[in-house]
DNA sequence: CAAAATTTGATAATGATTCTCAATAAAAAT
DNA sequence: ATTTTTATTGAGAATCATTATCAAATTTTG
């Protein structure tokens, strides 16, 4: 068992849910995914592997996997939620170009810190944030049809 | 005709579009709101006034106001979309308490500049971007029910 | 193995947002 | 001012992501 099935396993068993073969078979798609998803995606790669995992089920474990620490619901995209897997990566951030719709990452740089301090100021316990920019990326700006 | 409506006009001109007795009833309705709100809550008020807005005008009408940079679409909150009108405002960003649901305005600081770097760095041109973080504020976390 | 507790899949329901279209209003042309 | 053209509106239907429901299946416990 990996890591990550650890972390949700003693997620779970903390509020005496159950490590189930369905949740399993989620948390591998959501790690086999190496940048941002939607559920209908993961719906459709989990699909192709096994079937018969219930739409309704991954709207159930995806939210599971964020308390966890697992997942993050890092933007909105097509009047989507998008997500990506956060344990063992860097924090960072989110270039959305709007003509291409390519995402840029950015790593937190000084921002992380910044917010520290507001946060401090206002005596706000920060349990996460997000940060995405909109914009056009070099590639559409330049030649790119 | 104030600050507001003569920006409008102006982008609607230039589409050739026309600043109708709804557009400025909306607009107004929009400049009344001194902090975030959500369609309904707009349609809400508009209707106690004057009667016979239609909702569809409403979600016809706040995208061109966003156009225009009169508005911000600043975030997202029990699955509905909230703004703000920005005219003559600073930036900021926002704390949003997931307990009680109080957003709280915080001036932009350093972060505009940081941002503005890393988007010449990665030679991506902003448009606009969004910073809302979650947690507890501090009347939650000590007394507050 | 039987009983208790939790989970799942299928599908219906919800609710925010978008679409459609005939009726209306605004601007331009005559 | 009247007509013609163009853009807008309201009402309601349609869409579509997400939630809720519930009986059947799975997992855990004793
Ligand atoms: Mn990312
Ligand atoms: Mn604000
Ligand atoms: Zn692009
Ligand atoms: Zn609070």
């Amino acid at each position: 068992m990996d890591d990550q099935a650890k972390v949700f396993e003693n997620f779970l068993k903390k509020r005496s849910l159950k490590l189930t073969r369905t949740r399993r078979l989620i948390l591998e798609a959501v790690f086999r995914n190496h940048d941002h998803f939607d559920v209908d995606t993961l719906y459709d790669q989990i699909k192709t592997r096994h079937q018969n995992v219930s739409r309704a089920t991954i709207y159930r474990t995806l939210p599971l996997l964020v308390q966890a620490g697992l997942l993050k619901q890092s933007l909105r995209c097509q009047d989507k939620d998008h997500y990506e897997h956060i344990y063992g990566h860097e924090r960072h951030l989110h270039f959305l170009c709007t003509r291409c719709g390519n995402i840029i990452e950015i790593e937190s740089g000084g921002i992380e810190k910044i917010i520290r301090v507001m946060a401090e100021e206002k005596d706000f316990k920060i349990m996460e944030y997000n940060i995405v920019m909109r914009g056009i990326c070099a590639n559409c700006r330049t030649g790119g049809e």
